[in-house]
DNA sequence: AATATTTTTTAGACAAGACTAAAAATGTTT
DNA sequence: AAACATTTTTAGTCTTGTCTAAAAAATATT
């Protein structure tokens, strides 16, 4: 009976609200960096001191979720890396289920979706899948790990990369700030639209482009939060 | 721009997640009694201790949403009753969309309505309200606040209080334990039937009834959990 | 009215998660 | 290699929410 139960408590995740936030961000960081992640890239990311950092990354290491040694940064383990994928794939599915079916802007999404990642029952979000019709892309373009953790990345690159006559389809933001969206909204840019470089100025890195069938002329940060699948 | 940002901060409620759940539990203890709330019957409401109530109870009476005068209970202010009425308010709706989208049956609903009560985004939860069509009532036919947190109760009695021949329709349950609910389910007892008493038992109040054009007999324990409307 | 019982509050402790300040380790220049 | 700068860890403190044990107040019983 005590295996039984304690088992039932594994399958629903024993990580309080704030190891969440941790493996979340540390997953996010790791994706890129092919070392350890950083104490201070942790503290940075989830605005909190790096000492605290110090603090949680010892408690999940004693629950095997990453390897930590002193001053070398860490790593998630594979049960780490499933913990906070399913985070992420709950985090993603709430920001469809906004937008398809509450009316919520892109750009309104996210902090609804922080609360919403942390909410513990399989049955739940699994359903909300299945409502959605098991949709791969959240609204910022952001892949969905599935029931596993599992996520197929998709060959994308920013558009400040292309060259002049490529062309290609706006798939996703890399910075999904509210600030930048609205932006996009104003200028009429979505996902799913053809994007085709005229010019790129070497003066300043801004490119004249054509999308949803209107020139237009974009600064290079723009660029190079836009991404474009050939 | 101080004076702003605090009053945005009130509108999404400033209350922690253990603060909400005293609210809503002494709300719901306060609609039966009339005296004050008493700390016994809160912490046995929780599962907590009554010298954990004592400290909260004293925090809560800072933030003005509750009267206490020591050893002598608590009552909620309006400011109180509104907060609590809008958690039920989201708790009810939840519990209506796992019901209605979700396909959850009513026995599964509570546990997760009890996280989701806490998330903190008024369009989310109007939203909600709106594509399920601003229902009234929840799934166990407990009535839903509305946006300003008034209830309109309705005329109802326990099935137990009825007498031979008296007939009425099933609107609701006052226990809504997983295993009563499966009960009914087992009996195809379901609300919105019409129901008539035939026979009462003196002996032990059993009760024999018609529901769902069935007839059954029906111990006091389930006729004092089945609410009536005439 | 005095005594016993129950309820409530106080006092002190603890765990989680955060912070500051200072020490230690690592990395970078000279 | 030594000095300087940055990163990370440690030590100690704080807040929130909980607990146990003991004291105080309110109720109930004799
Ligand atoms: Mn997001
Ligand atoms: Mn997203
Ligand atoms: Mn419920
Ligand atoms: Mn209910």
């Amino acid at each position: 009976m005590q295996k039984i139960i304690s088992l039932h408590h594994k399958l629903e995740s024993m990580f309080s609200h704030s190891e969440e936030n941790y493996l979340k961000a540390i997953y996010h960081l790791g994706i890129t960096s092919v070392n350890g992640v950083s104490t201070n890239a942790i503290a940075k990311k989830l605005s909190t001191k790096a000492s605290s950092v110090t603090d949680m990354i010892k408690k999940l290491a004693e629950k095997k979720v990453l390897i930590y040694k002193k001053y070398q940064g860490v790593s998630l383990t594979e049960e780490g890396k499933k913990t906070a994928a399913l985070i992420v794939r709950k985090h993603r599915l709430w920001e469809v289920f906004l937008v398809e079916k509450l009316n919520f802007n892109w750009d309104e999404v996210h902090d609804v979706a922080e609360q919403l990642e942390h909410i513990k029952s399989s049955k739940l979000i699994n359903e909300i899948d299945a409502l959605l019709g098991f949709p791969k892309f959240d609204p910022h373009g952001d892949p969905i790990p599935d029931t596993n953790g599992n996520l197929h990345l998709i060959e994308k690159k920013l558009l400040s990369t292309l060259q002049i006559n490529e062309t290609g389809i706006c798939i996703g933001v890399k910075d999904s700030s509210a600030s930048f969206l609205q932006f996009l909204d104003k200028q009429q840019i979505a996902l799913g639209q053809e994007v085709e470089v005229l010019e790129k100025e070497d003066f300043d890195d801004s490119m004249t482009i054509k999308i949803n069938n209107k020139k237009m002329t974009v600064s290079n940060k723009i660029a190079n939060n836009l991404y474009i699948q050939k």
